[in-house]
DNA sequence: GTCTATACATCGATAGAC
DNA sequence: GTCTATCGATGTATAGAC
């Protein structure tokens, strides 16, 4: 029976609203049964404490990336598929506030996700690493620092100027510059 | 009479005490009164609210980077100069994880530094600028990219290996990297 | 300036009827 | 599976005696 699913669904959905609107920090049982439709102990019926919602969000979230990028048709050109996986990839995290720190801050003191939610995550990273490799970039060092880059970028683009492009218009240019310096030292 | 500066440093000093062992999260003004040794609502003598307590805090951080900062002797080449100044300002960032978060991440739902503790933080910038711009970075986008950089590689490094170097070790090569490319564009 | 006492709100979680 | 009722804790902030 999917009747239970479809429920956690529905809360879920619920949920990314309320946080949407109100911060993590407004996202309380009580606001959020109400929206559902509901009482607040009855939120136990679906999730056994607060952290489970979260993680089940968590999850969602990233079920959700993986989704967006796999959808991608990407291009045979190694440089040109790093672009289109990361632009993606960034507009993504972008496009929701509280969903891309879920996924890439902490923004819920105590909070740590599941393994099995956090696997979710680690198969983007490995969907990214690949491309990395594939186009030239071996070196764990120089993976390191290109993700670190564009992070850096997700983030000074989200908390100095959401919805604009200040930061993130250089995200081509700043691809360019990092396979070109991890380039030589890998083909020998 | 100083008296009042004292006892207000004295309260900060336990605050970050409280916040490096319970996380801000844990730091309440009944703890905080405890560990002081007075009564909670004495406090109110001191702050007018927990948000004013936060940014007396959030300007302190602020002035110990400047000082920090200030006590450097720095090379007179601009390549090195850049890398010893932010090499000690990823340094301070990292020393002290809950430091590091109030003055770079949102980590109290809320709170928005006051302009004049803001103040602290934006000479720092402004002496990262002038360096940079002495390097032969003075593309906004450019200046832009390289804070992104270093943040990238100090918000990875904080939350994915506190106390290691996986990432902080780049941070020279990285420098190269961003000045030798702004270099020929901002040379003619 | 520090105290006691308390107001007042909010929260997550549980017990137990239905 | 949903409800009512409530527990127990925490939080900031204020009133007023001393």
């Amino acid at each position: 029976m999917a009747r239970r699913e479809e429920k956690v669904a529905e809360i879920v959905g619920h949920a990314w609203e309320l946080a949407r609107s109100q911060g993590f920090q407004g996202l309380s049982l009580r606001a959020l049964a109400t929206r559902v439709g509901m009482r607040q102990p009855s939120l136990y019926e679906y999730f056994a404490s607060k952290d489970a919602l979260y993680d089940a969000m968590f999850a969602d979230a990233n079920r959700q990336l993986l989704a967006r990028l796999e959808a991608l048709s990407l291009p045979a050109d190694p440089r040109r598929a790093l672009k289109s996986f990361f632009g993606t990839f960034t507009q993504f995290a972008l496009e929701d506030d509280v969903r891309g720190q879920l996924m890439f801050l902490r923004p819920i003191p105590g909070f740590v996700p599941t393994p099995e939610s956090y696997s979710w995550a680690q198969d983007v990273l490995g969907r990214a690493v690949d491309l990395l490799v594939a186009a030239g970039v071996t070196d764990p060092g120089d993976i390191d620092c290109f993700v670190a880059m564009v992070a850096g970028l997700i983030t000074a683009q989200s908390s100095n100027e959401p919805g604009g492009d200040r930061w993130t218009r250089h995200l081509d240019r700043m691809i360019d510059l990092h396979l070109d310096d991890a380039q030589p030292r890998s083909t020998t």
